[in-house]
DNA sequence: GATTTTCCGGACCATGAGTCCGAATGACTT
DNA sequence: AAGTCATTCGGACTCATGGTCCGGAAAATC
């Protein structure tokens, strides 16, 4: 069922457009079952996306790996997120089954925020290269996504917290611009 | 209309619920015309959205404000990302009518990644407090949103330079922890 | 093989985005 | 002022799809 469900999720141009029914169909099962295995499309794609991020938690748990206790801290660190990089590129098409906000992101607002803020980064750091500036641009502004602020609003900070925090953010990324 | 719609909006305890037809009700019109001016629901509060984003935009241009060009670049850089972060959080009801992914951040999944991430981070930073550790953990994981993803890879990224530039980022988060 | 229980599946329902055409409004002409 | 034409409006309608539900099949038990 959830090897049905990843494939035919794998196989459209456009997973956000994939029906329950169809999925129930290429699973040769009723549109009930799944519902009730399921419970309702987002628990599917919870599902299938858990089975995709265990895989990754055994290769954590492994002692070989980069990710295992062996390495140093910041080994770590950059292994983890590696990890969870090409967990995402590899199922692509299931994180973008949740329709959402596809292509927000290539909005003209958005493009402003970062342009605006790219050109700032290019002042305070003449020296970075394009690439890395418009990186640190979107690093920058990812954090203000409005599901991560109800988070830590949620976590107990307050909007002075998430205001300190964000410099101390910019700031470190403009340091480290600057080599 | 904009401003019943951002009225109805930001009155409802669920604005992702808020349907087209109440809004054309509270704007005191049908429903076809709101459809002839936004084209969709997105265009609608992709409007809205824009509206909030002029102000600040007149807001930069103003020659008096810290966003003005006459302070200094770093000042600038945390000066807008603070103007942005108080826009969203005074139009959190506008950006959350937009369904997508609520809560999301709060699935078992996400929370496993955090805590991963964070404990990570205390290793590489023992003497960082831990809400900006956490904060730390949040904004590393952000620039991961598949949507980010996308747009760096169609902007010519390719997942090495992603990998690169995230480990960096991770480098520079790291270092500013460790004071 | 009869009876009970569990599980399955597809017909059915509810909802809400988006369409469409008839009606209303108003501008322009004589 | 009345008639005519163009433009815009609005709400009834369509359609797609997530989710429900009940009749019946399969399995377990005796």
């Amino acid at each position: 069922m959830l090897v049905a469900a990843d494939a035919v999720l794998a196989a459209a141009p456009f997973p956000a457009a994939v029906t329950m029914e169809a999925i129930a169909e290429a699973a040769a099962v009723g549109k009930g079952t799944l519902f009730r295995a399921f419970g309702s499309r987002d628990g599917l794609l919870d599902a299938l996306w858990t089975r995709q991020l265990d895989r990754l938690r055994d290769a954590l748990a492994a002692e070989d790996s980069p990710l295992g206790a062996s390495g140093s801290p910041r080994r770590r660190v950059a292994a983890f997120l590696d990890a969870l990089l090409w967990c995402k590129l590899d199922n692509r098409h299931l994180l973008r089954a949740r329709e959402a906000a596809a292509g927000l992101l290539a909005s003209p607002n958005y493009l402003w925020m970062h342009a605006t803020l790219a050109g700032l980064l290019r002042d305070a750091a003449p020296k970075a290269s394009q690439m890395t500036i418009d990186y640190a641009a979107h690093a920058l502004l990812a954090p203000l996504h409005i599901d991560l602020i109800d988070v830590l609003l949620a976590a107990g900070m307050n909007p002075q917290d998430i205001s300190r925090a964000q410099t101390r953010h910019a700031k470190a990324m403009i340091a480290d611009l600057r080599d």
